[in-house]
DNA sequence: CTGTATCCTGTAGGATACTG
DNA sequence: CAGTATCCTACAGGATACAG
């Protein structure tokens, strides 16, 4: 069910790295710029943003856009198919959301009984 | 929005790792013992095995049993809170297995073209 | 502004061996 | 059977500097 070379388990190792979530959630709000993005989500380096973004567009997820212009305009956006992929990311975000306080709770509780 | 101390980027990061979807997928599945969830998921280490179920037990998502007996027996099942976190994985997982062939195809036409 | 190039480090995670 | 303990390495990812 869970073999390795199980198509679910190479597009799930895909989505599973630190920033791909982040990213695609900033841009399903809408079309981004480099700086945008490297602004909004806390933390990340633009080495990673531009690693992530490059593997994202390999992967037909997301779409880049050059405008021809100085200084130089780029700007991001999800695809048809990096759409599709919202909703299910979505889905963890929420749940995230709505759960992070029952975790930490069962974490102090663990760690009070260890 | 995504700042770096936001719940939901603590619970991402918590998620976000290379073996908890996988761990949570099989328990949904049913209870499993250690040497079970081994053999079904390909390529997993004792190791890792090991250390993810301590984590997913911290977090309130995973319950140990141990039943005293020669040879030892340790059953997994996901909590309640846990089976509140398939819901959203599964999403995921079934987005994975739908559209992992696109994806390929886009990585195909990618590096054809660079 | 939107990147690349380079260097460097921490750590996730694998291999192996051993124990109650 | 269900783990721990130990060691080791590859690579994710940060910092910095530079380029078109």
């Amino acid at each position: 069910m869970y073999s390795a070379p199980c198509p679910s388990r190479a597009a799930l190792d895909r989505i599973a790295d630190k920033w791909t979530a982040l990213i695609v959630g900033q841009l399903a709000c809408g079309t981004r710029r480099f700086g945008e993005l490297r602004d909004e989500i806390e933390g990340i380096s633009e080495k990673m943003l531009t690693q992530t973004l490059r593997s994202l567009e390999r992967d037909g997820l997301v779409s880049r856009e050059v405008h021809p212009v100085v200084p130089p305009r780029v700007e991001y956006r999800l695809t048809e198919l990096g759409l599709t992929l919202d909703g299910p990311l979505a889905a963890v975000r929420e749940w995230a959301e709505q759960h992070i306080n029952e975790v930490e709770q069962a974490r102090l509780r663990y760690d009070a009984g260890a």
